[in-house]
RNA sequence: GGGCGAAUAGCUCAGGGGGAGAGCACCUGCCUUACAAGCAGGGGGUCGUAGGUUCAAAUCCUACUUCGCCCA
């Protein structure tokens, strides 16, 4: 091995072996329960970003370490073919060569998104599994490929014939630049400083007038009302009557809904149904006309009299200019408000009239709600329950016609006689009037609608497949929360509507990568970091490892240079580490030919375990055996980033730190014969053990390194790759607790007296005499372990001296109640400075003491607390109180 | 306007009723035959503010302040 572990040589081979291996295909049948995880597939716009990294990484880790216990896995792989977006992209493109899709044509066009779509699919896929990924690639699905748009059709049909489907006119967001309906999820909106202008609207008849408020003038042209609430004294006289609009001079109602907030502007306000959700609503209660004003170009229709063909800013310059010159404006104040921009592009949307296919959305939701109230579907952090709650329960009619040409084309048919006819398949007659000139819709449908289907379509669904009878419903869904709205609840409600069961039952939300200032990562911004490029730097596992220490489930974080060098660090601490039990393992440090000595590990695995294990080979199989417990507790409980760093925790401080450095006293002793011949035995199997059982724990976090190392390791179970290893399980055999509290006692002194030695500067290579006073029981201990403080602490010659006889030039360490350590450095110390030291550390202990001796002097904590805290903090009193005497005592003796 | 989250060491963050933690940064000493990407030792925090609940609050509740996100 190495001395440095080197990812880019192992990485790719080891991937390769897993797919040679099959490793990651599901079995489909047979033992094991399902376990099924459905990528949130990747866009085939661009290529993976810090964000994908991040959600990856934790399905794998989950689905690995399932894999581990024995599930019969499946995560299932995939791209979308994101509409718009991928349109975009492909028109921008085109526009490099002067084109636009319109003189390539739409099917010269669509051979140009799907060899675009080919491209970047590979990459996708080279992306993902550079990361590490254990899908199932042998399953993996596009929401264009012919299953998963048979899926698309066959509720598209099945919704329109139980009448969810419609399709009519009405108010939709309008992208001006991508020439397309939206739906009003796909509208951001931004705070933006506008103007609030007031406009005088003469009444007809009679003197007077009524002034309305507005951040949009140019509206005006298309008003048709005023309306005020019914309750509102000021303008109660005035419903019923008309009003003359100005500039267009047309007669319009003034109009009564409780709609309007008196309290905002004049408490009147203008009524644009053809251009404004709210007036559009309105409108419709009342009867009133929407009149188009603006085009689907942006700009002015013939419907705006002299203001048509005007952009839509212009047009407002204009009119604001014409009514200030009849002094129709009464005042323009500031104004902040929130414009709607395309999602997708950031140009301002355009509320119009238009004449989409939308799904009726109450029935559908209705069940969506239940299933999240009852907790057949699970949000982790369950606060996100109430996001997607507060949305389902006050979602509008889904607009799902899109004028684009990416995507799945609307199965519906138009008949010159008037007839639409809306089939699976395309018809060669009308059934009205047996015509054949039958005409497709031109749109396509929203994406979301096939990505709302992808838990089942993938899956084989219409088809009654094996797989969809195995694997739905899928077992998690990891996802962002910025897609709730747009995916979770669409497929839950699509999963309820069509199988009759929710589509996964736990939601784990992700949050958000974002640069080392905290900012979102953005194209714009150029502040994102290609995890491609990390993983070229520093191999996959570290970014993994990175990202997932990072991460809170539903917390964003940000994405250090420093944390992923602590990722490499531990990355090479593993492998450093791994490298000292290899080496150690051969007998006569692998020269004369013999083999890897494993008597000691078998005998471990066997669980008979060996007699003379000794206290430090105890611990440390005590310790690891904590750590299987609480790693696959907090995977359960989906604290992977509290799993990854008690992995770490484990690995570094007691694993390397403390353990091994304890087993070189025993694998170099060169002396002893026999003994020291089995003591290396034993050590060696120990060490063994605890790595092969920690390679395990790691490996969901680690795949790479973990496996690499694992195929070192000699005496496995079998040879099987570690990704189909089985997760460890913790058991009683290896639980030493007397063991673990006298090796904690020990660290303690060995710390203590390296303390003391940092004191006065005593430099690595000067060993000095250690004088212990303890009671007879630690002193048994830490006289079996005099070897190991020789060596730790550097403390020779150790004697033990229980009585009296305390050096008088030495330095002191109460280590506890129970032990002092005293080390004597003749000439060396400066007993002011010793006591000055000593009298630092009592004043420290005071306010412990204080607050230790108020709570036992509280009645009501003696009486309430439970017994084993008041005991905890007695056992706490009077081990501080003996310390204090000690130290109290060491001062006068020195003074 | 409604909802949600965050505020803990210089920085980035974990923790979540019973002695304040990690990584990085900082200081001191070490090339000790696994690792200087390392080892050993150390300094550093009224856990945002004010109330409340409790024997006990960084942790639970209320209000407030600042920042962020979502919805209207």
């Amino acid at each position: 091995m190495d001395p440095s572990y080197n990812p880019e040589t192992v990485e790719d081979r080891q991937y390769r072996l897993w797919l040679e291996k099959d490793s990651f295909v599901a079995r489909g049948e047979g033992p094991g329960e399902p376990f099924t995880i459905v990528i949130p597939p990747p866009n085939v716009t661009g290529s993976l970003h810090m964000g994908h990294a991040l959600n990856c990484t934790i399905q794998d880790i989950i689905i690995r370490w399932r894999r581990m216990q024995g599930d019969d896995t499946l995560w299932l792989p995939g791209t979308d073919h994101a509409g718009i977006a991928t349109q975009i992209r492909v028109e921008e493109d085109l526009a490099k060569e002067g084109m636009t899709r319109h003189e390539l044509g739409r099917e010269p066009f669509l051979e140009k998104v799907w060899e675009w779509k080919e491209t970047y699919h590979a990459r996708i896929t080279e992306q993902l599994q550079r990361l590490g990924v254990s899908c199932d690639w042998s399953r993996e699905r596009f929401t264009m490929d012919e299953g998963c748009s048979q899926a698309v059709r066959k509720v598209f049909v099945d919704l329109y014939r139980q009448g969810l489907i419609y399709r009519g006119d009405y108010l939709i967001n309008w992208c001006p630049r991508c020439r397309t309906a939206l739906s009003d999820i796909e509208v951001e909106h931004e705070e933006r400083p506008s103007t609030l202008t007031f406009i005088r609207y003469p009444l007809v008849g009679e003197e007077g007038s009524i002034t309305v408020a507005t951040t949009r003038p140019e509206t005006m042209l298309g008003d048709t009302a005023v309306a005020v609430n019914p309750e509102d004294e000021r303008y109660r006289h005035l419903v019923g009557k008309r009003v003359l609009l100005p500039l267009m001079e047309r007669e319009i109602p003034v109009v009564a809904d409780s709609y309007v907030d008196p309290t905002f502007g004049t408490g009147a306000v203008k009524i644009t149904p053809g251009h404004d959700p709210n007036d559009f609503e309105i409108g419709q209660r009342h009867g009133l006309e929407a009149i188009q004003v603006i085009g689907k170009d942006g700009k002015m229709t013939g419907d705006a009299g002299r203001f048509t063909g005007l952009e839509v800013g212009e047009c407002r310059r204009q009119v604001v200019e014409e009514l200030k010159a009849l002094g129709l404006v009464e005042k323009i104040d500031e104004y902040s408000h929130a414009v709607g921009q395309c999602q997708r592009c950031a140009t301002d949307i355009e509320p119009l009239v238009s004449r989409q296919w939308f799904v009726k959305m109450k029935p559908l939701s209705t069940p969506a709600i239940a299933a999240v109230k009852e907790g057949r579907v699970k949000f982790v952090p369950e606060r996100f329950a109430k996001t997607y709650l507060n949305w389902v329960e006050n979602v509008r009619d889904w607009c799902i016609s899109r004028q684009i040409w990416w995507g799945h084309r609307i199965p519906a048919w138009y008949c010159s006689c008037g007839e639409t006819i809306v089939d699976y398949n395309e018809p060669i007659v009308c059934p009205a009037c047996g015509g054949r000139e039958l005409v497709q819709d031109p749109d396509v449908l929203d994406t979301w609608f096939s990505s709302a289907l992808w838990p089942f379509s993938t899956l084989g669904w219409p088809e009654e497949t094996p797989d969809l009878r195995r694997f739905f419903p899928t077992s998690v869904l990891v996802t962002g929360y910025d897609i709730i709205y747009f995916w979770v609840a669409r497929m839950i409600f699509m999963s309820l509507e069509f199988l009759d069961e929710v589509p996964f039952h736990t939601v784990y939300i992700n949050g958000l990568v974002r640069d080392s200032l905290g900012r979102k990562m953005s194209k714009s911004l150029g502040n994102g970091i290609d995890p491609l490029e990390v993983i070229a730097d520093y191999g996959a596992d570290t970014l993994r490892f990175t990202l997932i220490t990072g991460q809170a489930p539903g917390h964003d974080q940000r994405f250090r240079q420093e944390n992923v060098e602590a990722g490499r660090n531990f990355s090479n601490k593993i492998w450093n580490a791994s490298r000292f039990v290899l080496m150690n393992l051969c007998p006569d440090g692998g020269e004369g030919g013999k083999g890897p000595d494993l008597t000691g590990v078998l005998a471990i695995k066997s669980r008979e375990l060996p007699s003379d294990l000794n206290r430090a080979d105890r611990w440390i199989l005590n310790r690891y055996n904590e750590t299987v417990q609480g790693v696959t507790t907090s995977l359960q409980e989906y604290e992977l980033g509290e799993a990854a760093r008690l992995v770490y925790e484990f690995l570094w401080n007691d694993y390397c730190d403390w353990y091994l450095e304890l087993s070189k006293y025993y694998l170099y002793a060169r002396e002893g014969g026999e003994a020291a011949e089995r003591d290396r035995r034993r050590t060696r199997g120990v060490l063994l053990f605890v790595l092969e059982g920690v390679l395990r724990l790691l490996h969901p976090f680690m795949p790479f390194i973990s496996e690499e190392i694992w195929q070192h390791l000699p005496g496995r179970f079998s040879r099987e790759p570690l990704v189909v290893s089985p997760w460890p399980r913790p058991c009683r055999e290896l639980n030493f607790p007397r063991e673990s509290t006298e090796m904690a006692m020990v660290q303690k002194v060995i710390r203590a007296i390296r303390n003391l030695r940092s004191q006065v500067q005593l430099p690595p290579t000067r060993r000095s005499p250690v004088v212990l006073r303890a009671t007879a029981e630690l002193e048994g201990v830490l006289r079996q372990e005099s070897h190991q403080l020789a060596r730790l602490a550097l403390a020779e010659p150790l004697t033990f001296d229980p009585s009296a006889s305390k050096p008088r030039q030495a330095l002191t360490a109460v280590v506890s109640r129970e032990v002092e350590a005293y080390l004597p450095l003749k000439g060396v110390i400066d007993l002011e400075a010793e006591v000055g030291r000593l009298q630092r550390e009592l004043q420290q202990m005071e306010g412990d003491l204080e607050r230790t001796k108020g709570k036992l002097a509280n009645r009501g904590f003696l009486q309430k607390a439970p017994a084993e805290i008041v005991e905890k903090e007695q056992a706490r009193y009077r081990e501080l109180n003996s310390r204090q005497e000690k130290l109290k005592q060491r001062i006068r003796e020195l003074t």
